[in-house]
DNA sequence: TGCAAGCGATTAACATGTTAACTATACTCG
DNA sequence: CGAGTATAGTTAACATGTTAATCGCTTGCA
């Protein structure tokens, strides 16, 4: 585009910053460079990035209700009745009841759950090594510090 | 859990550092203190972020190809493919022939397209600007560099 | 006690993400 | 020229994202 074509169009749709200073872009791209690496992996083991992250939490904790699960993976409460539907039905996590709420939900990883966590986590600590060798430890640190500053100052 | 617990746990399960420590779930969450804010917005507009992405990269181009259009929005072709249905029966966008590639379609907006974007445009000017204020305009900066360090590291 | 409000979980409806398959067109090289 | 390969776009199938509505249970409070 010309630049007079380009003022011409600035006159007609008004200003706008380029799209590349889209900070929502950005974390997605850098995003979907860290998940182009996993995702392969995860599929290999016949995982979605959202159910390996339940697993995940679930063999960090012995039973969780479905509000705590739901804040520690990170996913809204429909998509994670979704997984867990599943993962029952698989034989992955099974349901309790708690002791003094009947409207919440203890769900907790099966035997066979837990070996998927024994199959699956090698692999993303080896994954999770690279990217920080390739990207650097002490960057991978500066950008923790600021992805969690940034979260925190939008969150009030 | 105690931590004689835990550490009944590590021997059970092998060891994972925390979920924390998970760049795609710490760059989701900044992702999503950001879409927070610009979301509601969109939604007051008719549109998803996705959507709004599509009518943005268009309306700082003439006619792109849908190669172009996808890259540019970072869509994904089957995701690009439904939304350019849809915004075409609502009129948004017009569709033409390439010149000399008869296997791409050439997407632009119409008049309709351009109003839908000049409404919307000074909302997320507005949101964003308060982003920057509040995060502080030299910290989003270094973010910015270090999104694009890391997503060009890994590329690779 | 009883009821209104709040909460946990689910369901519904539609949009997008992800991978694979498929169609039509374009290119390449013998 | 022509078979083989590559590319642009679409379609299919299933999983997740997003918002709203729903249902049962719990809690606060008159």
């Amino acid at each position: 585009m010309s630049a007079a074509t380009a003022r011409a169009k600035a006159r007609a749709s008004g200003f706008m910053r380029d799209i590349e200073l889209s900070l929502p872009l950005q974390l997605l791209k850098a995003r979907e460079a860290a998940m182009a690496r996993f995702r392969p992996m995860l599929r290999s083991h016949g995982l979605t990035e959202q159910q390996w992250r339940v697993i995940r939490v679930l063999a960090a904790a012995d039973a969780l209700d479905g509000r705590e699960l739901a804040r520690r993976s990170f996913l809204l409460a429909p998509s994670l009745t979704r997984i867990l539907q599943n993962f029952e039905a698989l034989g992955v996590i099974k349901r309790g009841a708690h002791a003094s709420d009947q409207r919440r939900a203890l769900f907790e990883l099966t035997r066979k759950g837990r070996k998927v966590f024994d199959e699956v986590a090698p692999d993303s600590e080896r994954l999770y090594g690279g990217i920080a060798a390739e990207f650097g430890v002490e960057k991978l640190e500066t950008l923790y510090q600021l992805l969690a500053e940034f979260s925190a100052a939008l969150s009030v």
